[in-house]
DNA sequence: GCGAGGATGTCCGAAAACGGCTAGCGTATC
DNA sequence: GATACGCTAGCCGTTTTCGGACATCCTCGC
């Protein structure tokens, strides 16, 4: 059973989901890539994940909080191998820092893979806290985001 | 989590799944549209639908239970509304009795749709208890069977 | 410099193929 | 005449297949 929590944040409403105590998703409302089941799952007031990641979260924005620790499961049942290994490369940006779509491919083994790295990194399910706004083309400019680019530009700032 | 756990009949091992309390699968291991992720599931020696089922099972193969007890959800999460209204057509169809697929295909309210109330039959994910045997050609004859014909006339044989 | 083109894994939509079917005929068999 | 086969053409939800499109980047020719 998977249950669901909005949370409201400085960039706007975030719908967060949950499984077996360990954080499954976390999206914009209305992003690119937004969840389609949505209205199969439970939505709950609040669940001890959900407590945990309003805090952190809160933190974050508040730029008091550099790495999170929630327990995370972005496997969901449809992800692929080659997504879970990049989604795995993109946690280990570390706060502040940005690294490239082809760099990303290269630690997964296939370095000529960089645009299959993009789309990939577009479908990652916990935004924020595996932190694809860290990811930028080879020239340095922000190619793109699933939740905008605004978005993107303003959790940069936030960790300059 | 979904846990799993084998079943000796007379007609074979058989293999049943359960989540959240219900009945969600039961197959002839290695019959066509055996599940696929079997082993993202946990196998446990038992659970209280798995002592109920075996239990069931046991009087109905000796010939000494008509209708079985176990709750059950056979949706899934992939199964299409189509299906569902199959099976729940299925399911109505008491011991001992027989319908057709044209017959299905009304119930379920589109009476051409016999060929695809067949391939929807086949997909039943909770072999025996939703009485996919019971279905029959419009002459009578046995057309199919996901765990085979000979299956399918011993379970008919059994109710007779 | 600058534009064009190829490599890459996955999703998405459209189109085709595939069944646990059936009714309708024409033939074949008693 | 009755049945009994056997073939055929429709039927329809699902699955499979296929062709683009992508949150890219490097190279090559001009």
């Amino acid at each position: 059973m998977i249950t669901s929590t909005k949370i409201e944040s400085p960039l706007g409403t975030l719908l967060a989901s949950e499984e077996d105590g360990a954080l499954t998703g976390l999206w914009f409302i209305g992003q690119r890539h937004f969840p389609k089941r949505v209205d199969e799952w439970r939505e709950v007031a609040d669940a001890p994940v959900f407590g945990q990641l309003r805090q952190e979260l809160g933190e974050y924005f508040a730029g008091t909080l550099r790495e999170f620790d929630v327990p995370m499961n972005p496997g969901g049942s449809h992800a692929t191998v080659f997504q879970c290994d990049v989604w795995k490369a993109i946690a280990a940006v570390p706060f502040g820092r940005t690294t490239t779509y082809s760099s990303l491919a290269r630690s997964c083994g296939k370095p000529s893979a960089a645009r299959a790295a993009g789309a990939a990194t577009g479908r990652n399910p916990i935004s924020i806290l595996i932190p694809c706004h860290r990811i930028v083309g080879s020239s340095g400019a922000l190619t793109g985001y699933a939740g905008g680019l605004d978005r993107k530009r303003a959790l940069l700032q936030l960790e300059s």
